[in-house]
DNA sequence: TCAGATTATGACCGATAGTCACAAATTTAC
DNA sequence: GTAAATTTGTGACTATCGGTCATAATCTGA
């Protein structure tokens, strides 16, 4: 049995390295330009060997793209270690979105290939890939946040919350988005650099949406 | 005399021929997957001759997305004949660019592909193509509005206007592209239709800007 | 009529993603 | 221990792409 083991183990291993070498050149080419000839050269194989791990080019990414998602949720659980209200839940996510795009480049270039509402949102088992799961997920999550924001009236109850988590959420990612692909023009031509960008940004949706203490909320 | 101005003709009338085939051809396969092949085709040149009419692929692109900013400019004129204040004229414009989106689908797919906010806002003189050079007269005209909008009380006072511009028009641009490209799945996904979700985002993005009566404005 | 310019072409280049017949290595069966 | 079967790998291949180029056909002005 320890001759399967070990087959398993050099295939998941080798799996592995041609998904590391794909990120590197995916990152240094960018998705399109990235060749499955250099990929291959990395990992010291020929490129048809690729293809007796993965499907094809894609299939590459939908793997490079579920391990993203995996730290994005890590990175929000790590903000938020207990359950808040509604409205600071949402806060966490987008934190955790923003950190990934500032601090993790290498894992947003990933993230931002796929739209996040490219999924249905009702038909959750009907998602082939691994990274197709996780992103329902993801949607999940933000869905309850605001339904439970507008119960716990930390957002406005005249919101509707479905229609507003799509809204929003698309805004959200949308931007970032944008925001890494053009990352060093941003400064020179917008004259802000991205944290203020996305700190306005914060303060619009979030004034946009959020209960002020002040006004009555019904 | 006569013979100089056929050739004229004769040049330009080919070269809108070769323009509307491409058009078609990347409505149909998409930017990428038109190919200057089937271009060629269509038009019944060889693929060659393109290029003496077209430095390349991209140049062509260009050229239609020239048309199509002319097209959104004639639809915001034509909903605001008469200047207004700055919120009114900010959403006109919006309207102009989701009629664009919703009407006019064709010639969103140009404007889409390319991001408002990749050009320099400073260096308005610095734009080698004529698409280049009407784009950034668009992100003149947002501006200006949204300073007009502060100093005549229709936008919040407390709104950095430069700074709002920049956010709200990568926001409006970005959301209306994500809703361009799933346009048909958008309903089956979300569980609402394009026009409702644009209108949520008008809502939101007002009732963030702009001055509401009621309230102070300083 | 004929030189010179314009307009057009087919053949070609280097690059891409993906396929396939075949070979080498390794495991399994006897 | 050896032969069969399976896994793992490869180089050569196809088809297609954007773009170039020498060459040819057509037209113009003198």
């Amino acid at each position: 049995m320890g001759i399967l083991e070990r087959k398993i183990r050099e295939k998941t291993t080798r799996k592995l390295t041609i998904l590391q070498c794909a990120r590197e050149s995916f990152l240094e080419n960018g998705m399109d330009a990235a060749s499955l000839q250099d990929i291959a050269q990395r990992a010291e194989l020929s490129k048809a060997a690729i293809y007796l791990y993965f499907k094809d080019k894609t299939d590459l990414l939908d793997e490079l793209l579920a391990q993203t998602l995996e730290k994005l949720d890590g990175l929000q659980s790590e903000t938020l270690p207990k359950p808040q209200n509604g409205l600071e839940e949402l806060k966490s996510w987008g934190q955790a979105y923003t950190r990934l795009c500032l601090e993790f480049p290498d894992d947003f270039y990933f993230i931002q290939l796929i739209d996040i509402f490219s999924l249905p949102l009702n038909d959750l088992q009907k998602t082939d890939t691994e990274a197709g799961k996780l992103m329902n997920q993801f949607k999940v999550h933000i869905f309850s946040a605001f339904q439970k924001g507008i119960k716990d009236g930390s957002l406005r109850r005249d919101l509707d919350g479905k229609k507003s988590a799509v809204v929003i959420s698309q805004v959200f990612s949308c931007f970032m988005r944008q925001l890494a692909a053009l990352r060093d023009q941003v400064k020179t031509n917008t004259g802000y650099a991205p944290e203020e960008l996305i700190d306005h940004l914060f303060e619009i949706l979030i004034y946009a949406i959020a209960h002020k203490p002040g006004e009555k909320n019904e």
